[in-house]
DNA sequence: TTAGGGTTAG
């Protein structure tokens, strides 16, 4: 160990300086300033300065600058400022390097070739990629080095697209050569971008100047074919390595992962394992989208105790890892023990498990948690504020949403397109389609995610051909759509009973994009033609299907049976879900309501006990409204609210009302046999009713309603509404398990097609 | 040189 005092004995003219700096390069990380000594070295020359300054690269080299500038009468040089801003870029505070930057163009070394590139590197590691820019581009000589460090510091900027263009500059630039460093640091981003043919040039070049054999050159190659879906390829350069340490390990096993095969993955796994190698968190996250719901419980079992007993566990992005796997595999319990057993919580663990919840439909748990992590003072990051807004959406919950878009607005996360695609999704599905499109109309840089939310909020709202416009819009603005677009757009055609326009997507899906559509694609079609009454159409359709149709298919004709009231074709769908989905509890109940509208209620009977005897359980019905923030739930013939004595008096009311001006109560497809007198007592107890008249007690008058419900809602509802929105003069909008339903002046959006 | 918590359908 060199102590200070061993410093101080060396220095002195007759030791070589070069023996004197290979000590200090050995051993810099046991050198600490103790006390004062070195500083009492009679007349330190620059050169001493310099050396102590690198050797340090930490807070001390700034304090050894200052002590420089104070307290002697040296003058720093070119050097002095190179190993000070590099010192710089260790520390958590940016203040340090900038004015050190200051200070080194004040003194006309800012474009020295090392101090620019120590201020380029600084730059880029506290995200300020115009000013190394700035810098970089002013600079008059650049050597390999300088060029390696603006392309590897764009690539950690995300900035790829510029880091593949400062190649080709440094390409052009006759005079400099490029090493394995800057082809491993530019092929993450070819990767990225998918460049395959721009990574094989890459690869050439690195074979011609012979490093392509490079373990980081080889490992960069396989992440480069895997992203570009070339897995045989990376395969191939696996088995090209003679001793593949685990960072190549883990790129092999993310790219099979990536490429969909995770028999593969989970083998090499293994065989990392069967070799003693210790794994770390890349190779967890690595592994993660393997699992599945149900998928590798086991394997993730092993791997948990695995990362315990090696001490892993006690890296956050080991557990935090671990606990997006627990709740990919539905393993939420699992999944939050871990998150509450972690010691350092990082803002990524509280979003695992916030998003963790968000993904498994857990909204309010979301929403909670959402909520301990502001008391435990862990600052809400643009992943966090994502995923809220989805709970949000998912649960209409519109002023929760507002106040994370305020949020939003006040840390600048707007022109993130997570985050913007996220917002716009939240005000569709909260009602707000507007507000969703005057987002949507702001932004730039919109991807095909962004485009199906707005299709989709449209769709949802019975928008339908405002949906197909933005599709031909989305169509030329060069974004291609994905599966989901056309689902969306289907939806949108069938939410709109739109059928031409929906056998047209689904053609041109086909013919025009070479889309193979997918069993949703089908059974939204089934939907279409179902809806609009086309059932033997429908049925045709499933019969021609070039695969063997399954639940959705047969699920979506016999909810179109049942609107239809189509008894015969109901029993052949019914028949085939039952043998499909036995465990599906919602083709009992529409069987059930189908022969209850028939009156057959010895055969509605029969399956309701079905039910009963597999402990099958209906889903309750419940309806929402929010009263400023409050959120008020109601279920079916719910005493339980305060004012419940009131809000039944305006009911029994509005219904009087009602049937003086013609409403009459449908009772066709209620589950019970039972008088009809009865039945129309349960009906209109139902939960939406109540919510909407409690929306009428508590709201000014003219206010419009917002209703949220858990089901699709009711054939009686729907006219119930409609009479109470003329009657009250009020605008009632109630957000359905699949749609919205915009209800004014007696009449309904939907056109009376949901 | 590997990996990373996040948005869209139902």
């Amino acid at each position: 160990m060199l102590t200070t005092s061993a410093i101080t004995s060396m220095y002195s003219p007759t030791r070589s300086r070069n023996f004197f700096l290979h000590l200090l390069r050995k051993s810099t990380t046991a050198l600490r300033p103790q006390g004062h000594l070195f500083l009492s070295i009679p007349n330190p020359d620059l050169f001493l300065f310099n050396v102590l300054i690198k050797g340090f690269s930490n807070a001390h080299s700034i304090s050894l600058y200052t002590h420089l500038r104070k307290c002697t009468l040296l003058k720093p040089d070119n050097f002095t400022y190179a190993f000070a801003i590099a010192s710089a870029s260790t520390l958590s505070d940016e203040k340090v390097g900038i004015l050190l930057h200051q200070h080194a163009v004040v003194d006309g070394y800012g474009l020295d070739l090392f101090v620019g590139t120590a201020v380029v590197d600084f730059y880029l590691k506290f995200w300020r990629v115009d000013m190394a820019r700035k810098v970089f581009d002013k600079m008059s000589v650049r050597d390999t080095v300088s060029w390696n460090s603006m392309i590897s510091g764009l690539v950690r900027n995300c900035c790829f697209d510029d880091a593949v263009w400062v190649l080709g500059d440094m390409l052009k630039d006759g005079g400099i050569r490029l090493d394995s460093t800057t082809v491993a640091a530019v092929l993450p981003a070819l990767a990225e971008l998918q460049e395959l043919i721009l990574g094989m040039e890459v690869q050439c070049l690195a074979l011609k100047l012979g490093f392509h054999s490079y373990l980081h050159v080889l490992t960069g190659l396989i992440s480069l074919y895997s992203k570009c879906g070339e897995i045989e390829a990376a395969k191939l350069l696996f088995g090209e390595i003679g001793r593949p340490d685990l960072v190549s390990y883990n790129a092999m096993i993310s790219g099979y992962t990536s490429n969909g095969e995770s028999e593969c993955s989970v083998k090499l796994f293994r065989q990392l394992l069967g070799y003693g190698e210790r794994v770390n968190s890349s190779t967890i996250v690595g592994l993660i989208p393997v699992f599945h719901p149900f998928r590798y419980l086991n394997l993730t079992t092993c791997i948990h105790s695995f990362c315990v007993k090696s001490g892993i566990i006690s890296q956050s992005s080991v557990s935090t890892a671990l606990t997006t796997v627990y709740s990919r595999l539905n393993k939420i319990n699992s999944a939050r023990l871990l998150f509450d057993e972690s010691s350092e919580k990082t803002p990524a663990s509280w979003n695992a498990m916030i998003s963790g919840y968000t993904q498994n439909g857990l909204t309010e748990a979301a929403i909670s948690l959402f909520q301990e992590m502001q008391i435990s003072k862990v600052s809400p990051n643009l992943v966090t504020v994502t995923s809220i807004l989805s709970a949000c959406a998912q649960l209409g919950a519109l002023s929760l949403g507002k106040w994370v878009h305020g949020l939003i607005k006040s840390k600048n996360f707007e022109s993130n397109i997570y985050v913007s695609t996220a917002l716009i999704d939240m005000y569709a599905k909260c009602g707000g389609i507007r507000e969703a499109l005057e987002l949507f109309d702001l932004m730039v840089g919109k991807n095909v995610v962004t485009w199906n939310a707005m299709i989709s909020g449209y769709g949802l709202h019975g928008q339908g051909q405002d949906a197909l416009r933005l599709f031909s819009e989305m169509s030329h603005s060069g974004v291609a759509p994905n599966g989901i677009t056309f689902l969306s757009l289907l939806y949108a055609c069938s939410h709109a009973g739109l059928v031409k326009e929906g056998e047209e997507t689904f053609q041109s899906m086909i013919h025009d994009y070479h889309f193979e559509p997918l069993p949703e694609h089908y059974a939204c079609m089934v939907d279409i033609l179902g809806r609009a009454g086309q059932l033997e159409k429908a049925l045709k359709f499933i019969k021609e299907m070039p695969v063997e149709p399954g639940a959705a298919e047969w699920g979506a004709l016999l909810g179109a049976c049942v609107i239809h009231k189509d008894k015969k074709l109901a029993q052949v769908a019914s028949e085939r879900l039952f043998e499909l989905d036995p465990e599906n509890v919602g083709y009992h109940v529409l069987l059930s309501n189908l022969y209850s509208a028939e009156r057959n209620y010895r055969l509605a009977a029969s399956v309701r006990h079905d039910v009963k005897r597999r402990n099958l359980a209906k889903i309750p019905g419940c309806a929402l409204i929010e009263i400023g923030e409050t959120p008020h739930v109601f279920t079916s013939g719910d005493r339980s609210h305060p004012q419940a004595s009131a809000i039944y008096a305006v009911l029994e009311e509005l219904i009087r009302k009602m049937k003086e001006a013609g409403f009459q109560t449908e009772t066709d497809t209620a589950l019970h046999d039972v008088e009809e007198e009865e039945k129309e007592l349960m009906i209109n107890v139902h939960s939406e009713k109540l919510a909407i008249a409690f929306g009428i007690i508590a709201t000014e008058p003219g206010t419009e309603i917002r209703i949220f419900k858990n089901l699709r809602v009711c054939v009686d509802c729907h006219t119930a509404t409609k009479f109470i929105s003329k009657i009250t003069e009020r605008v009632i909008v109630v957000r359905d398990a699949t749609r919205f339903h915009h209800f004014k002046d007696g009449l309904c959006s939907c056109g009376d097609y949901w």
